[in-house]
Parts: C-alpha cells; structure tokens; sequence
DNA sequence: ACTACTCCCTGCCAGC
DNA sequence: TGCTGGCAGGGAGTAG
C-alpha cells in the first residue's frame, strides 16, 4: 500500500502502543514474509523495550534497548492493527463507504506483538511482499537497504538544488526518476502522479530537463519541490490514502483517496482551473501514470 | 554506471 | 455462475 504518508500515519498509530513498551510476547505464525525472518527473531524482541519508533522512507524503524533496531517494511499489502491482549476492542468497525475487505483476513495475520503495555499489535500481510529485519544500530546507516536512500523530502535539506542535482544527466522520465528511492525518499506511484500533476510536469518529461547542464536548479524544479511536500503534507494530514485493503492502526480509513486529483481518475475531466483536458492512462515501467496531457508539459 | 525488464505473492474485478 | 487475464500502493535481481 503504503508511501511515505500511509507509512507516517502507521507510525504515528503504532508510536503510543509502542514506545516505552516491551514485548512481552511475540508470535512469528511463518517462518519468512518476503525474506525469511532473521535467526532468532522471536528470541532477540522477546524482553527487549522500544525506545523509539522512527521512519526512513517507507521503513519503520525501532529502536530495541538490545541495540538492535527493528526495521519493518509494509510492501504492497502490509498492515498493522493495534488492539487490547485482555480482548476489549480498542479498534473500531469501520464505515464501509470505500473499499475495504469483507472481513478481517486472519490467515494472513503472519507477526503478532504482545507489548507489555497490553497492546497487542498483528501485523498482517497478504501478499507478503512486506519485510522485517534486525540490524545492530551502529551499522543501520551503512546496510544495504538504507545507505542508498536518497533525502527525505518532509526535511529542511530536501529543496530544489538536491533534486535537481539528483536528476541531473538522467536519461529516464520524471516518473521513474522520482519513483526511484534513490533520488527522494519514499514516494510510490500515487503521490509521483499526484506531484506532477501539482507541478503541471508530464510524467514523460525526461528527468534532466529540471536541471541546467551543471545540475543547478531551474523553475520546473522549484515547482516539483513544492508540490512534493504538499501533496505529502496534506496527504499526511489526512490520515494517508485508503486503497483496497488499507487501513491505518485503528482500523479507521485514512481518507486522502478523496483528494487524488489524476491518480485512478482516467477519463474523467482535469480539475486545473480552466484545463479542458481529460486525464489520460499510460504505463511506464510497467505501471501505471495518471497525468493531463493538456496541463502537464 | 545507468536503464529496462522480470519476478516475488495473493486477491480482486471486469469481461467473457 | 464460473473461469481467466489483467491489475494492484514496492523493490530486488539480472541483463543489456
């Protein structure tokens, strides 16, 4: 599911239950998601405390009073749902006026957390494309999914001269650069469609033409700063975007999905102010774009 | 070093 | 009603 805001929005939900917390218990029901678990899952959480829950990208990161961290990805289906181990649901039914599944999916409920504050917290993944791992602190920075991350786009560093200097000499298309985790830190196809469209930039654009020939910034990147972190902002404000099985902690809808202006809206009239176009699809990387071709150039 | 393509896994839905 | 192909919010690996 999850980009950066549904991600920020997980944390954010998990934060109370877990930070200061211990596990006091933990169920891994099979043995891998997309990688097997590390050796000795259960045993290295088991007693430890969180000291912290922190986000990089699409990551979730906690920090174990082991000096472990425990780093925690949702892949395309991850999710995580917070309840009360003395059975009193905490998490409310939620209103059915968007997709959603029919009803909880247990089987696929593959990691539960028993928290020493009495919250238990299931991890639940269908397509198991999600991932959890542990890393001793002191070599997060350099491991091999992390040191590559390009900046995090919510931070004061993210601006207009890094992004442009990221896609300087890049051959591919604004889309696939910014798709690309190297470049800015965790967006995914919704908010790649969402900024471009908020920076009136057509997803085909190659990814250079935001820089000069040095890598120094011109407008279209300033553009494309901005409309990053708006999107971001108010996606993150909105409790993130619920698609199909999404959810945020609580059980609730996040409710962003309302705002997309281009994202799964093929066919149906831009909303630019005085735009005639029609929002077109086309895959590129073999996914899908959303995009004007009358307004994003 | 880049870029493009394939695959991982399961569920859902439109179309036949 | 039932089957099938295509598609889904991510990312790693491989081959040019």
């Amino acid at each position: 599911m999850p980009e950066l805001p549904e991600v920020e929005t997980v944390r954010r939900g998990l934060q109370p239950a877990m930070e200061g917390a211990r596990f006091a218990k933990v169920e891994a029901r099979r043995p891998d998601l997309r990688r097997p678990l590390p050796t000795g899952f259960v045993k290295r959480l088991e007693g430890r405390t969180v000291t912290g829950l922190g986000r990089r990208a699409k990551y979730l990161l906690a920090d174990l009073s082991s000096g472990d961290v425990l780093l925690m990805h949702l892949g395309m289906s991850g999710s995580f749902r917070v309840a009360q181990d003395d059975g009193a649901k905490t998490a409310s039914k939620t209103p059915g006026h968007f997709h959603y599944p029919r009803a909880e999916d247990r089987a696929h409920d593959h990691i539960v957390f028993h928290m020493s504050s009495g919250a238990r917290i299931t991890f639940n993944d269908p397509r198991r494309f999600g991932l959890m791992l542990l890393v001793p602190r002191a070599e997060l920075a350099d491991h091999p999914l992390m040191k590559e991350i390009g900046p995090e786009p919510l931070g004061n560093e993210f601006d207009a001269s890094l992004l442009a200097a990221a896609c300087r000499g890049k051959k591919t298309s604004l889309k696939a650069a910014l798709s690309d985790q190297k470049v800015v830190a965790g967006l995914g196809n919704i908010y790649v469609c969402e900024a471009l469209y908020g920076a009136h930039l057509s997803p085909k654009r190659r990814a250079s033409t935001i820089a000069d020939r040095k890598g120094k910034p011109n407008e279209r990147a300033e553009r494309l700063v901005d409309a990053i972190k708006g999107v971001l902002q108010d996606a993150i404000k909105a409790g993130g975007s619920s698609l199909r099985d999404h959810r945020r902690t609580d059980g609730e809808l996040g409710y962003f999905q309302h705002r997309f202006r281009v994202y799964d809206r093929e066919g149906q009239p831009c909303v630019t102010p005085g735009c005639k176009g029609t929002v077109k699809r086309i895959v590129q990387g073999g996914r899908s774009t959303f995009f004007c071709p009358e307004c994003q150039k």
